[in-house]
RNA sequence: GGAGAGGUGGCCGAGUGGCUUAAGGCGGCGGUCUUGAAAACCGCUGUAGGGUUACACCCUACCGGGGGUUCAAAUCCCUCCCUCUCCGCCA
């Protein structure tokens, strides 16, 4: 969420950065509605102080037993009451509406965040490894898996339907053993390690900010409600909701592996086949929260931690910053991390890193105090993939792949999985 | 699923209708003392919104969420949520 204060001051500059996205809105309303909050809420907070005076009478009254000028006043007052009762109420309306204008509007982005409409002006950062030259033509993963017999994504439509697949023998070690891996690896970076529910409650998707926007992206369970991890971001981050920090606390870094669960509604026809884009998947998350100044330092550690994945795993790859039009909704800023895929012959995306700034702080309340100082800031929080299993998994199997079929172990994941090859 | 207890400021914890603008403690900040530190002592110290150039001052709200009774609610009533304990069931 923006700061209400700045949007009231500076709509016209808010309406800019947020045309640089795509939005267009319209701050009219919304103004208009403010200034009549303002008066009614300066109207209500002065109805409220001389009720509270006239209490105060009261019970000096009724120590001295003058209970004709009680009464009096009591029904001067129980007027007052049922004045305030209705002011009140439009108040509430008017908040009402304020509040989920707020909700709706996205983050701005930062600066240094390119100008774009769309995925096709974002802007290449740096690239890492050579895509290897093969001299036979490269399957894809879902092949080398069948053939392999260790991905099934026939069974896995029985048991629960298109865009699950069933890891198998030394699939499932495969899996198991990268995740082990990347947690490691953070561990080492500092991270402390999480593993938090995988069903939350409405609260904490408002507050990370799937909610109210994105609700149709969401699994939810019904009696009793909850909803299903898109990522770990979400437990991650909300884990210090409605606290306040101490500045000796941070910065606070936190990874953490999890399944995520995706409605990928929207996507209809895009990776349909393949482990790219599952309605389950693993993920190793990565979570920081940080000061303000230090945030924009800590975006590039945070892709830096993500990247050394990949160059330990042999994989090419190469990091793009998200242009304006492309941003996530909460994002101030991004890098996504691309892995080349050889049987697409493309980078596709693996890890998707974020600045929020206070964005996510201000809608989950997580602040933090500075020694010696009165009052409290918002955080900022980050986040980033470190990396997605499936992906990783998928872009393991292509770019290893040998001519007879069998797939070669990158050195680096053979304390995890101590064999040469998958065959 | 059944029975019971409880949710109060950064933390602990008192408070059952009006001198509560929430006692007291811990923590934090400042000071005295000290070569320095600790201890002791003294003072200050909740969050948010509005009025304001102003974290000076004034006002308002906040004691798990929501609603109600009342001139007045942390306190009484209703309702929901959460936590803990015991029993049952269970990986």
């Amino acid at each position: 969420m923006l700061d209400i204060k700045f949007v009231r001051a500076y709509p016209e500059k808010v309406q800019e950065a947020l045309k640089k996205r795509g939005y267009e809105i319209n701050f009219e309303a919304f103004l208009d509605l403010e200034r009549e909050r303002l008066i009614l809420l300066r109207d209500i907070e002065q109805k409220r102080a001389l009720r509270n005076s006239v209490s105060q009478e009261i019970a000096q009254l009724k120590k001295e037993e003058r209970l004709e000028e009680i009464e009096k006043l009591r029904i001067q007052m129980r007027q007052l009451g049922e004045d305030l009762a209705f002011c009140e109420e439009k108040l509430r309306e008017i908040e009402e509406k304020v509040q989920n204008f707020m909700l709706l509007l996205p983050n701005i982005p930062h600066e240094s965040v390119p100008l774009g409409k769309d995925e096709n002006e974002n802007v290449e950062v740096r690239r890492w490894g050579k895509p290897r030259e093969f001299d036979f033509t490269p399957l894809n993963h879902w092949d080398i898996g069948e053939l392999l017999g260790i991905i099934d994504f026939e069974r896995a439509s029985k048991i629960a339907g298109s865009r699950f697949a069933v890891m198998r023998g030394l699939g499932a070690r495969l899996e198991r053993a990268l995740i082990n891996f990347m947690l490691d690896h953070h561990i080492k970076k500092g991270y402390v390690e999480i593993f938090p529910p995988l069903l939350v409650n409405k609260a904490s998707m408002t507050g990370t900010g799937q909610l109210p926007k994105f609700e149709e992206d969401l699994f939810k369970t019904l009696d009793p409600e909850f909803y299903l991890i898109p990522t770990a971001e979400v437990p991650l981050t909300n884990l210090h909701r409605d606290e306040i920090l101490s500045e000796d606390d941070l910065p606070i870094y936190y990874v953490s592996y999890t399944p995520c669960f995706r409605k990928e509604a929207g996507s209809h026809g895009k990776d349909v086949r393949g482990l790219v884009r599952q309605h389950q998947f693993n993920k190793v998350e990565l979570v920081k929260f940080v000061k303000p100044e230090d945030s924009y330092e800590e975006l590039e550690r945070l892709t830096e931690d993500a990247e050394e994945i990949l160059q330990k795993l042999g994989l090419p790859y190469r990091v793009v910053a998200l242009c304006t039009g492309d941003l996530g909704f909460g994002s101030a800023k991004t890098y996504d991390i691309e892995v080349w895929l050889p049987a697409q012959g493309r980078y596709r995306e693996i890890s998707s890193c974020s600045n929020f700034e206070d964005f996510q702080a201000r809608r989950a309340n997580i602040r933090f105090r500075r020694r010696g100082k009165k009052g409290t800031e918002f955080v900022h929080t980050l986040n980033g993939s470190g990396l997605a299993i499936g992906r990783t998994l998928v872009a393991i199997l292509e770019n290893y792949q040998q001519k007879d079929g069998s797939v070669i172990v990158p050195e680096a994941l053979k304390p995890y999985l101590p064999l040469d090859v998958i065959k």
